[in-house]
DNA sequence: ACTTTAATATGTAATGATTTCAATATAACA
DNA sequence: TGTTATATTGAAATCATTACATATTAAAGT
């Protein structure tokens, strides 16, 4: 018992932060989920959102996602799936498949893989159709 | 003849630039291009890297990746290619493997899928041997 | 219920990567 | 060689994220 058991102080700005994450297949960025608490609890500091996140990232209870060029996105599912995302509009959407993605030990250069993460990009149907000035 | 046509004047910063990334299969950063450029054009600006990868990025001559939290990082290979990075030093290798990764029309959900890119993550050989204080 | 205290929340300042901008310089071409 | 669209530069601005100092509070013990 120690890393991950740590215990956790419950507080009514983590319980409304964790509220609007569970079961959100949004992927939000820290300013989405500090906007949508932010209606509840007014007075919630954005840093209390980082701070939260950290917490539950230690825990292995979210995912930070690099998959968005301009900011980082959350996600509550921490079971293993893809994403697919919209490159106009930054959408993104889970792809629940189980791909074959052995690599070799002669590719794998030394490495020891632990984690594995398929990303595809396009257009979501809302953007296929304006192709142009989204 | 359009979008990917025009003409890119060609300028000693930028020849700098581009010798630089060619063949280099390390991933640099804007800041490892910088650094590098410098020593043979001091006065070199941050402006005109970054200048200089949105040109190159615009003609499909180079790659951004967000595979990195930190900061972007740059690949001068546009072949279609998978990376592998090691989560303590970010360094990051190349995967040149050909996985099936076709999704069917009904986990799509709507969008066109126009690219993909697998990630791996791990230890490298070095980070690997020195679990503790990296 | 009251006390204690380590953990958390808050506001503000700092950081660091990237972008914007205005002024100056120059590659390409006639 | 002159013209001009394009590129370079340095400085300032932006924006997401982090660091810090101070005030607050959940929760464990009495
Ligand atoms: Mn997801
Ligand atoms: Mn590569
Ligand atoms: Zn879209
Ligand atoms: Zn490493």
């Amino acid at each position: 018992m120690e890393s991950k058991a740590k215990k956790m102080k419950m507080t009514p700005q983590r319980a409304a932060i964790i509220k609007y994450l569970e079961g959100n297949t949004s992927h939000p960025s820290a300013e989405d989920i500090f906007e949508s608490v932010r209606k509840k609890y007014p007075m919630i500091s954005f840093t209390t959102v980082y701070n939260t996140l950290q917490t539950l990232k230690d825990r292995d209870r979210v995912w930070e996602l690099n998959i968005d060029d301009e900011r980082k996105r959350y996600d509550p599912n921490v079971k293993l799936h893809h994403h697919l995302i919209c490159t106009r509009c930054k959408n993104i959407v889970d792809i629940f498949m189980d791909f074959q993605l052995d690599v070799p030990e002669e590719e794998a250069q030394g490495y020891m893989i632990s984690g594995r993460h398929v990303e595809f990009y396009g257009l979501c149907p809302k953007c296929g159709k304006t192709k142009n000035r989204g």
